[in-house]
DNA sequence: AATGAATGAGCCTTCATTCAT
DNA sequence: CATGAATGAAGGCTCATTCAT
């Protein structure tokens, strides 16, 4: 209703004079930084951690986790959709150069961000529980992404011929608990080990 | 090995004295239950039950519950452990046979099991947490053993020659993951067959 | 229609200078509808309506709420205040008519008032709280005129002997219960029987 | 449904040896406390006090309030139903009395146990809220009496042949309304002529 | 040894109030 | 002066754990 921007009386809203942007930028700030307190505290100490311990980390009050997120889940799902979307802008991105062999470039990809940035993983162990459900529109776009991709591969052969979505999706996940079972101070390399090793099985039983 | 002298294989369990009172014979029964209970609960509704619950479920007070596993982490470990001796015994039985291919039969086993036997599946990824920390002697037991079947199978050239023990358990416990993300009302054979995805990339690299 | 084209009525309501512009004007306007929202709220949903929610339904900033009423009380008072003084109104021009049967008439009207307009239940309802001692002018005043008009009715023996002011702002409170006991969805009809049946209790026994 | 008293296995539960009967007899102690505590506090300063102070109050702990009343509309429920069970019981025997006057009895009765008992007050007034839907049953059973006295009335030309038991009701109701309204310290005998007003209110308009 | 009532810390959530813009 | 974000103190409720019976 009343809801507008405020677009107050004189000119443009984005820049009021020429160096501080301070405008209502501080809910912005403060919104970005719980999510981001969030993916870190449920990345290392899963999702159990309490909304308190999350407001008391990001600097805020309990009542401002719930302004911008009003439930725990809604909490939960915003940093899980945010992971998402960064794959799906990756995936499209890949699809774009019609390589045959984006399909393995993305999981690569997919596995390592997984393997690097904590928050991925967590998003995505997370995903287990319901994100399919509950955002399903940013699923199905990453799921819709890998099918294509996945598609091309088949086309050209690179990958064994019985091999679906679901099963690559499913590997990922995997993936991404063999890669944390590893242990969170394993190298760089030795994830990339791990992921490797299940790409190859990806791969044509060669002859 | 473990924690109590269970009073293994031999002699009867059940006869202090000659007409079997029950006596001792009922708290073995009850702690049974509650395991068993507390197996199923924590695989389909998750770590989350309440203790309150298994003891409900299981006909027992919360009490005795408490008096047999005196925290909710000892009951949880009581859970995974138990699981992972059934492995750690095919282990054995396997290594005794001297099959190269032994450690392929292993993990099928391992994944398999996973698959179907739903509290085999929630311990594992319950592992994930501290297993290796809190239960020690059984996680490295059967490590021990994969670690002996992996050796025969580099021996054999049955493995990539890259492939460490860590690598196997890891990729293991991402099957897990892997089969349980691809929906729990997923057809054994669809199982079967993800796992044998990840199998298949553990086989040298032909030729 | 919301929130901002101020420019009231026609003339200036307070014109500090010549040209009028949207100074208190809108001020004076965004009190005026957070009391009737609140008015109508309080009535509707009980006292436990939240001031953010008083805010968007007024179609102004929580923060305007509490300028003009610096907490919840002030406004809970506000409200009540504002009822009593119709009522003080009423009474003031009965008193003038010189009629002994005027407290009747007045009575009538409050509980009719009641009855009909739920603000005005509310806010006596409300009042059983502490409106004497929170706002003790305006009560008094009410209770003043009563008493007036009972004094009129006593010397026209219209009313027991033995009915005191007291007693009588009791049964008015009374009324208010007993007519919203019967539902709110009670016909006009059968409200102003139960009134009618707590006045007849205040006629002399009649012989 | 369940409730009946223990009585458990062998002899009376009442009264295990000659003096201190502490059975589990603690659990209905801390039940009556807490219900006799929330009567109190309800009564004094509303339906808004906090489980926690009841608790407090009470001295248990605020889990144990719960086991007794899960919710809080559970205990305040139980605290009315506790009271009006009082009223029926008091009908009950009036009713068998066949005194055509006893109805009057009856009222009286309840606007003093109103007036006295702070517990009933709050009850009743609480009663406008959701009594007859929440427990129909005993809100029912005290509506048939009363009807049944009414009726009996009527038969006598005691009251008004215009009275219907709704507005009996309602005018019990209306009457703790107006003795609260009239101050917690109102003396008994005031109170007793305000509810006089009222009941006096019902009689056949002589002639 | 089992029971189940009691405990109490902690969780998620709400909301009156304050404050920067 | 209005706005709406932030605050932070409760509130109701849960549940692992302890203790009297």
């Amino acid at each position: 209703m009343s809801s507008q921007p405020p677009r107050s009386v004189a000119a443009n809203p984005t820049a009021p004079h020429g160096s501080d942007r301070e405008l209502r930028a501080d809910a912005r700030r403060n919104r970005e930084r719980v999510l981001r307190t969030a993916q870190q505290l449920f990345a290392t100490e899963g999702l159990g951690v309490s909304l308190d311990e999350i407001a008391r980390r990001a600097g805020v009050g309990p009542g401002t986790v719930h302004r911008h997120f009003p439930t725990k889940e809604a909490l939960y799902l915003a940093v899980a959709t945010d992971q998402l979307r960064h794959l799906v802008a990756e995936a499209e991105t890949l699809a774009a150069t019609g390589d045959p062999a984006a399909l393995f470039t993305l999981l690569s990809a997919m596995m390592a961000s997984g393997a690097e940035n904590v928050a991925v993983k967590s998003a995505l162990v997370a995903a287990e529980f319901d994100l399919r459900t509950a955002a399903p529109d940013v699923a199905a776009d990453l799921t819709r992404h890998v099918a294509d991709l996945l598609e091309r591969a088949h086309a050209a052969g690179a990958v064994r011929p019985d091999l679906t979505v679901d099963e690559v999706m499913a590997l990922v996940a995997g993936a991404f608990a063999a890669i944390r079972h590893a242990g969170a101070e394993t190298s760089r390399e030795r994830s990339g080990h791990i992921a490797q090793l299940i790409l190859d099985g990806l791969r044509p039983r060669s002859r």
